[in-house]
RNA sequence: GGCCCCGUGGUGUAGUGGUUAUCACGCCUGCCUGUCACGCAGGAGAUCGUCGGUUCAAGUCCGAUCGGGGUCGCCA
């Protein structure tokens, strides 16, 4: 018997019966009764039932098989009769009659269930025997989903006029940005290339060259801490167009969101994603990815208070801080004294000092504050905070950032525990307006919001001179369910207008030269107006199929500490691959 | 670097300081011709992640360490 002539199993149908087929994959599971066997064969196109009687010239063979045995087999197919019609099955009404066998290849017992839907085993198992993971149908869908949405990444690009095109990942480390993973350079003694963290600086060089529109599914490399959504090396999808102004960018690539949701997954999203300032965003909801599935706003009282008594709050309005509360809709009823101090230990992580509250109840108030807090203030947060029996307002006083970031995810949290998620919904909103720079305190400068090409708003551009903080980009990120999907900007073309950015950034001349002379060279040769976005493919992925870490849609990802427990990289390298790369490592060796 | 959670047969788990370490699935042997999470009978399988400490006695308490996960910092 040829390996010739594979039929995929779960794509037989009734309309099959009667034929001569032949199938090979793996045993997903074995049904023994003595005289008659039933094999589930697994294929990547899904299950067989095979069926094998002990007038079977090879039955001997057939009670050899176990899970994961890989076999071929060759049969009629047949209808079931109607008692044994499986419904659950895609081809259920149908059944393989077994002619003959072989097995290609046996396998030991697999370390965990492989037919079983439920990823209930250690993630440390599972990406030891990554192979073996990848082998259930959950994973299969994964890696299914995520080759047809880039798929029709492409066609959508291709159809509208884009090239792909490949940039280097050996390439140059620049300051700014995340940590860079270093390549030595064997030839060049003592230097290093750096894998990119994006293709950034190459695709706007690709439209100095004239290509106009291009795109790339892109391996970015950031040696920074990992969590659920951040891999040290994950793809992007990245867009760059000349020509453009923000409008047309986000026309483009909302008409591909569309487009990928509608043919993988047919799914019709609107026509158009609504926007939101990043202003707004941060006052109302905490962050620059608010998830907008559910309300719980965040009310600014600093003005109801600005004269108030009580000291805290004096003193960091005083301060130039901020206070804001959130209004735990029932809460009061929900929630337990417990639970409550619970979520001040919450808003604790995020740097806030304490969490204020108003529990508002059939009796009156309940709070730690009310008594600082005169009859009419108490009064006007209430009113203001839109505050009902039941309700509990819980406030954080504080600098700006510590007050939205800690009442942001405050804000996160809630609306878990009071259920305000609607799982089904795709909540797309554009967040534009971002400014340009934020002030490093640390370093004691701007540093860019974005990044460093990103172009200044036109209606701006005296901001930069008086007060950069004020100065809005031109960017705009696309975000789903409070996931930061991807962003992208209309970049700088300008000579000057570059050199003024590295100016306000604290680079001089000198160093900007050295570091992107190459780039402030081509702006000066005719580069065009252009603009782009980047989008993040494993996190598209993970939010389509519902999974909660990009691990799942990554074929072979690391653990939270960058290695991989299959290949157990990273490693020791031996002391002369070492000295060709003129690296001494000032580690003691324990192997 | 900080905080939090987890680690017990192959897998998933139970386990008030004193049990022969629980149960399910899987595995092995035998039986079984319509199952599909097949069934029935029997059996094997665990240095309780590692090291150290407390104790008459540690899977259980304490410390360290290793591995995994979540998160803050970090990630333009």
């Amino acid at each position: 018997m040829s390996l010739k002539n594979r039929r995929a199993c779960g794509l037989l149908s009734e309309n099959n019966i009667g034929e001569t087929i032949k199938v090979s994959g793996w045993v997903n599971r074995r049904r023994d009764h003595g005289g008659l066997i039933f094999i589930d064969l697994r294929d990547r196109s899904g299950l067989l039932q095979l069926v094998f009687d002990e007038n079977f010239s090879d039955f001997t063979i057939v009670e050899k098989l176990r899970n994961e045995y890989v076999i071929e087999v060759e049969g009629e197919l047949r209808n079931r009769s109607e008692e044994a019609i499986n419904d659950k099955l895609a081809t259920g009404r149908i059944e393989l009659v077994g002619q003959s066998i072989k097995i290609l290849n046996t396998s030991k017992t697999p370390i965990f269930d492989i037919s079983d839907d439920t990823a209930n085993v250690d993630e440390n198992v599972r990406l030891k025997y990554r192979y073996m993971d990848l082998r259930r149908k959950e994973m299969q869908d994964n890696l299914i989903l995520r080759h047809k949405v880039t798929m029709a990444m492409r066609k959508f690009l291709d159809l509208n006029g884009f090239l792909e095109i490949e940039t280097p990942m050996l390439g140059k480390s620049t300051p700014e940005g995340a940590r860079d993973y270093l390549v030595p350079s064997r030839v060049n003694p003592g230097n290093f290339f750096a894998l990119p963290q994006s293709p950034q600086i190459y695709k706007q060089l690709l439209m100095a060259s004239g290509m106009e529109k291009y795109f790339q599914i892109a391996r970015c490399f950031r040696d920074e801490d990992l969590r659920a959504d951040r891999q040290p090396e994950f793809t992007q999808l990245d867009i760059e167009m000349s020509f453009v102004e923000k409008e047309d960018i986000i026309n483009l690539v909302t008409d591909m969101i569309k487009e990928i949701f509608k043919e993988t997954m047919s799914v019709d999203l609107a026509d158009s994603f609504p926007r939101i300032t990043y202003k707004e965003a941060i006052d109302k909801y905490g962050s620059d990815r608010p998830d907008l599935r559910f309300d719980l706003e965040l009310i600014d009282i600093g003005e109801i208070v600005k004269d108030t008594e009580f000291k805290v709050f004096q003193s960091v309005l005083k301060k130039g801080g901020t206070i804001k509360g959130i209004n735990g809709k029932n809460c009061g009823n929900i929630l337990s004294r417990k639970e409550i101090d619970g979520l001040t230990d919450f808003v604790a992580q995020h740097g806030a000092k304490g969490l204020a509250w108003i529990a508002i109840r059939e009796d009156g108030i309940s709070s730690t504050i009310a008594k600082f807090l005169s009859d009419s203030e108490l009064e006007n947060i209430v009113k203001a905070m839109d505050g009902q029996i039941g309700d509990l307002l819980m406030f954080v006083a504080d600098t700006k950032e510590v007050v939205n970031n800690s009442l942001g995810a405050l804000r996160l949290e809630l609306a878990k525990r009071l259920d305000l998620i609607d799982e089904n919904e795709l909540n797309f909103v554009w967040v534009v307006d971002f400014p340009l720079f934020e002030y490093d305190k640390e370093e004691n400068r701007y540093v860019a919001i974005h990044h460093m090409f990103t172009a200044p708003q036109e209606q701006d551009l005296e901001l930069l001179k008086t007060n950069p903080l004020e100065a809005r980009a031109e960017a705009y990120d696309l975000v789903l369910n409070g996931t930061e999907l991807g962003g992208g900007s209309i970049r700088i073309h300008d000579y000057n207008r570059q050199k003024e950015i590295f100016d306000l950034i604290g680079f001089s001349e000198e160093e900007a030269k050295v570091q992107f002379g190459y780039l402030l060279d081509a702006f000066t040769y005719g580069a065009p107006p252009h603009g782009g976005i980047a989008f993040g493919l494993d996190r598209i992925i993970m939010l389509m199929r519902k999974c909660s870490s990009i691990r799942d849609v990554i074929a072979f990802p690391k653990t939270q500490s960058a290695s991989d427990l299959m290949l157990g990289a990273p490693s020791y390298v031996t002391e002369k691959q070492l000295k060709e790369l003129s690296i001494k490592s000032d580690l003691k060796k324990d192997k």
